[in-house]
DNA sequence: CCGACTTCAAAGGTACTACTTTTCGCGCGT
DNA sequence: ACGCGCGAAAAGTAGTACCTTTGAAGTCGG
């Protein structure tokens, strides 16, 4: 354990075992039990600690121990959260949860977008919307070209749209993007309309026509809705 | 700095000064500096950079010292970073993109509570828009009473919806409703068409009609949506 | 027998020191 | 001018000693 650093492993240790439940609500730890599990210095077993505090994972209180939180105090939008759930028995939970996100997301994104984007962010899309075009034309949307270049539309349209938080949701729309490809749940020949509503967007965006922008990646969100409510209860 | 832990002051105070631009991109700190300036011991420095390295918004390498991460890279959603940036000069910035962040979240979760909520949350729900529209009807609309209930309305909305992202988004919600409320740009009497808007969504959740709260909801956002555009680019 | 008060020890919080590892940057030699 | 290696700077890790808080057991008095 000396390539990366100790620190970073005892953290993804623990912050796994908690975030996958193998350490649920109220479990008490220690930091001498810390440094003996992971055989680390009391050091990085209290700077690990520190970091899952500020994402509200556990608590630590003297003479008690450190106290896993419960799950509604933890800052869902962490990226070491949101990869520690990805790696354990809730990724499709999370997937979902992302998912669902990314759908109320998008719209206004490209609403912002046709307001804010420059003029290099939006030949750029279009030139990703041609691209996704060209290779879903040709029963190549399963293809990791196709999907490379459907996360940078996506991403661009997030970035695009200067709002902070928004930009942030890049990475976990990425995840679902990926997530749906990786399960095989992407058709070679992109299911009717998708292709025209990204390129839709695309134009709407260049022509700063905000209420377009969101009314046509709504009904792209639309079309993707319906894989992801069908498992749902 | 004897009440509260060290840790949090420094925290708080590198955090800041980064967050405000006192610290911009590019810039190098020690560890030694830090302990210096914050008159801390290496170990509580250490435990602050490493949160704010997990956030980052920093990068430590050896021989190098602690870098400060350009803002693209930073975790937007971190509660604490918001914070920070609330209590700076990027308040009202930092209120405009959770004010759109929240336009384009509520209608989602009010599609989803309406097919996730429980009867406590509907009945809960249905009794904050009553009050809501008491207190309203009473040209009440700039009270506390009326923010306390208005925060809970829409936190409780949030969390009905079930999705862990979006249940986080309840705090930066609190922060908008507030920092409008604080300004004073909360008149007595609601503007025309709130207070319907906010029963009709709470009936629609309670009915589980998922279109129909979603409808409302984006309705509700519509009526918001004016005021925060007026002053935007 | 019960309640309040005292004492004790467990656990985290802080400080300090010593040592290790990485890596930047300079200078030397080719 | 180019590359190679040496040295120092700075983070990383370890370990120890001591302080502070606080839960809980035990004790005393009513």
């Amino acid at each position: 354990m000396t390539s990366t650093d100790m620190h970073a492993g005892v953290l993804d240790d623990l912050g796994r075992r908690i975030a996958d439940g193998r350490l649920p609500e109220g479990a008490v730890l220690t930091l001498s039990g810390i440094e003996k599990d992971c055989e680390a210095s009391r050091t990085v077993a209290r700077e690990a600690v520190r970091v899952l505090e500020t994402l509200g994972m556990v608590a630590s209180r003297r003479r008690v121990g450190i106290t896993v939180q419960p799950r509604s105090s933890w800052d869902a939008f962490s990226p070491r959260l949101i990869d520690w759930n990805l790696a354990g028995p809730f990724r499709q939970r999370q997937l979902e949860a992302l998912a669902e996100l990314r759908v109320a997301a998008e719209p206004m994104a490209a609403h912002l977008a046709a307001r804010r984007a420059d003029s290099r962010q939006c030949a750029e899309l279009r030139r990703l919307a041609d691209r996704l075009v060209d290779l879903g034309g040709r029963g190549l949307g399963d293809s990791d070209d196709y999907l490379e270049a459907d996360v940078a539309f996506h991403d661009l349209l997030l970035t695009a749209s200067g709002n902070p938080q928004l930009t942030a949701l890049a990475r976990p729309v990425r995840a679902v993007l990926e997530g749906r490809n990786r399960l095989g749940l992407t058709p070679p020949l992109p299911v009717e309309g998708t292709l025209e509503e990204h390129m839709r967007v695309a134009i709407a965006v260049a022509d700063g026509d905000a209420e377009a922008a969101e009314r046509c990646s709504r009904s792209h969100m639309r079309t993707v809705w319906g894989e992801v409510s069908r498992t749902d209860g």
